[in-house]
DNA sequence: CCTTTACCTTCCTGTGACTGGAACCCCTAT
DNA sequence: ATAGGGGTTCCAGTCACAGGAAGGTAAAGG
């Protein structure tokens, strides 16, 4: 299997993948004419990456999960405390978010937006709270 | 004044300061020893652009705000648009990371988390959806 | 006056996870 | 022979800084 086929398979990017195995996260053989020759259990881990960043697992994360994967004697509470580090994280960001979006909202609210100057959400980035 | 009081004053670390004079967001001018000498106007910018940055916008809509802020004759219009951009493209990230930590929940909560190697975290990364 | 200490300066590198592009090789079809 | 659609490498750029080295400067203490 060329790069290509791969990369439709995957989902993921050519470049993605070239990438993922600079940083050694697949090393497949390469062909006689210098293309790399993917093999199924190639594709299977990088479609086993595209998800896994897809939750938004970082590239480190995704290698340890890799690693927990191909270790048929895990212990599937690794998994667990990895999977619940990430989710606390995720809610990390989810609540900044969310403070942002309602202090945003209710300057937004409170700003007529027509075309005279003065402007409640300059004023508060000026004066601060 | 002098970088360190400025970054005290706007809560801005000072290697953040010099990164926005660089791209010249400020423009402080220098003392006969070549050290920055912060009007409070520039202290007021920085903190402007301090809590802009908090309120997640870009450094790029930050520097828009700030032409606005400095702009007598702006429309409210035009913040309050820059804005609701802002507000959408947060909605958005809250939206995808409510996504992920969904599915995350959902697969953390099926797994058991002891010492046997079998996961359905895994499993699902594995064979997908 | 000398030293210490705390600032300040510039410059260079690294981050995360890619993306874009240049320059070039390989294979197939016409 | 040539055109196209693969593939390859390498380099630069992204965003918004952070870390650190090497060195100049200022204020306080001995």
């Amino acid at each position: 299997m060329n790069i290509g086929e791969v990369a439709t398979r995957s989902g993921l990017p050519a470049k993605t993948i070239r990438y993922y195995e600079e940083i050694g996260l697949v090393t497949p053989p390469r062909d006689t004419n210098g293309y790399r020759a993917f093999r199924e259990a190639d594709l299977h881990k990088l479609a086993f990456l595209a998800r896994a960043r897809a939750l938004g697992f970082s590239i480190e994360e995704c290698r340890l999960l890799l690693g927990l994967y191909e270790d048929e004697s895990r212990a599937s509470a690794d998994v667990k405390q990895l999977a619940l580090e990430h989710l606390a994280s995720i809610d990390d960001k989810i609540a900044q978010l969310q403070g942002m979006r309602a202090t945003l909202a209710t300057l937004v609210h409170a700003c007529h937006g027509d075309d005279r100057p003065d402007c409640p959400i300059l004023q508060d980035l000026a004066e601060g709270p």
